[in-house]
DNA sequence: CATCACGTCTAGATCGTTCTATAAACTAGC
DNA sequence: GCTAGTTTATAGAACGATCTAGACGTGATG
């Protein structure tokens, strides 16, 4: 039985400040057309009615909602860091970020069409499963921008990063410590799993090395079943899907006994909060959550205001080293399985 | 340069179905008012043009949005397994969710604004960390439900889970697994940590054992620190204040020698998606999330729609028994600081 | 036959804004 | 003192829906 009062309206402060309407409406929105001195008194009648816009009224008669619709997966962390980013990046830029999920039973096109009911102007997509041509549809309405996902076709733009440099990084790095044996634990189906593995083959043939990839995921799960795999032949470095992926693989090299990184070196990928954690310390290729958020809100608001045409930005990624890497042991065997001290604290 | 083509109204579709606007409001809210000739011909001709109401313009108008407010924090990967449970149950109740996250630089009031400007009907948050002050405020405008987080007032309803239960489940589990060397790794300034310090505490009393608190918190760094502090006198099992915290104490006790269950038996809180990964496989007080989302979700819909009071409802949480607890050795002597074999795979 | 009730439909007001005219007040120029 | 130009203010029409009140046709009732 709360008491629900009603909020406020630009009547109600034009009446307190003796000025019409409209004239609210202009100072509210900073707009021209108010001498300083009505603009002031405006603004404390404001205030002191504790006056707030309503946006559905604002959202209806201006097409403008200055929103810009955001669509993440719930079980994905690295996502959760990029909304982060997001919302700082919007607000500088002067806009709201409305929300959406793609959740277990809730598929992305009612996340989508949820963003569009909100009066989103833009949709920024993280790492899309739409056909190109469901999100070249969506792009006839508002400008959609697909993060994480590359090849979206040219109504649609695209900010992703650029995984060939990613791999040529991680595949430079451990053939310059001395690693011969480098594999890679790829993604399985998981968006830019293909890329990944492709970039892989290619850079291991430049480097004169042999390409060995062995079935992966995204997930810790994914990793251990690949460390299982490994037991077979273990090489001397290993370059997971993502993190996650490391994370599992890390664990199943421990429970044979092997030492990360004096006997295997582990790179992740994505840089996560998991790579950072004091006693895992990572080594990561980062893709840079806040910078590719920044980017994609960039290209929302550039097509929002400058009716730019659609454009593609790949940034690229870099190589964060911290402890599950090294020099490989002077001579690699597979097979050595001797038990080692645990890391140093 | 896309074609950004206008999308159709309500009059665009009484046009084609040559009847007045009001009649096909009627027919889209499925009010009465209409005969079944007529309706079948509207619906006909909106499905034809592809109309969708608008929900501002609706919103606007009639005061019912069917949307209800969500806040969360977007570094807590527990409270996405809450969304998720909300987006199903409010979909059963024929509801939209708004989601809103409390990010860096986004405190909890901008999270909030954002939800009630988008029209939501009543608002969920998840361990709101405002004051009950605030929280009541908020409450005078529209119903608030906290999650998570009890005594918030008597305006505010709350669902939270049952600290006092969970913990007593902890302790009487250990105990008669034969354990009299309990420690509690609290949460330090978290919420509902201060609940579960003084529920172990009157619980170890109740079994006449000494209640051992040491400062810990909700992260995994948390847990490695009171891992450090333990050192000096190894209990036979700890109970941490969440997972994270309980993984961050088990790395510790790793880095140290110790085996987890043999040496030291570990419990966590939340039964998060750490808990359950194949390697990790930790005993956790599940609080379930699911229920505990679904139960918000009614509370607000009831709120809305009965105009019932507020009210304040407590789920009991249960034991979920995996592979970091079993009875002690022998006799649990501190400072037993021999290798063990790592944990079979 | 007048009245009432009922189901179906519609005109017009309304929600709280923004936007487009246009009026009023003032300044400046001749 | 009249006209033109600029600044400041306002009235009224939008935006796209819902809601209220009443019109219309039909059939039943007194």
């Amino acid at each position: 039985m709360t008491e629900q009062q009603r909020r406020p309206t630009l009547i109600d402060v034009a009446k307190a400040a003796g000025v019409s309407r409209a004239l609210v409406s202009i100072v509210m929105r900073d707009a021209p057309g108010a001498s300083e001195a009505t603009r002031d008194k405006v603004l404390e009648a404001a205030r002191e009615l504790g006056y707030r816009p309503d946006t559905r009224a604002r959202l209806l008669r201006s097409s403008r909602t200055k929103l810009l619709g955001l669509s993440f997966s719930s079980s994905q962390p690295f996502h959760a860091e990029i909304v982060d980013a997001a919302y700082a990046e919007a607000a500088a830029k002067g806009y709201e970020v409305a929300l959406s999920a793609v959740a277990n039973g809730r598929p992305e096109t009612r996340a989508i069409e949820a963003l569009l009911d909100f009066g989103s102007e833009a949709l920024i997509l993280i790492s899309p499963t739409l056909s190109n041509q469901s999100l070249t549809r969506y792009a006839s309405h508002v400008p959609v921008v697909s993060l994480l996902r590359e090849n979206v076709g040219d109504l649609v733009d695209s900010v992703s990063s650029d995984d060939n440099a990613g791999i040529r990084m991680a595949v430079g790095y451990l053939a310059a410590l001395g690693h011969r044996q480098i594999v890679h634990v790829d993604g399985g189906t998981a968006i830019s799993a293909a890329q990944r593995r492709a970039a892989f083959h290619t850079e291991m043939l430049r480097h004169g090395l042999k390409p060995v990839t062995v079935p992966g995921g995204p997930s810790e799960e994914d990793g251990l079943r690949a460390g299982q795999l490994l037991q077979l032949d273990m090489p001397s470095a290993a370059i997971a899907f993502n993190d996650r992926c490391a994370l599992g693989l890390m664990e199943s090299l421990r429970a044979n006994g092997l030492h990360v990184p004096n006997d295997v070196s582990v790179l992740g990928y994505d840089d996560s909060q998991f790579a950072r954690l004091s006693y895992v310390q990572l080594s990561s290729i980062s893709q840079d959550a806040p910078l590719l958020a920044a980017a994609a809100v960039d290209r929302a608001v550039d097509r929002i205001e400058g009716n730019q045409p659609p454009a593609h930005v790949i940034r690229t990624p870099h190589l964060v080293k911290r402890k599950t890497t090294a020099r490989p042991r002077q001579s690699s065997l597979p097979g050595d399985q001797s038990r080692h001290q645990p890391s140093e604290g």
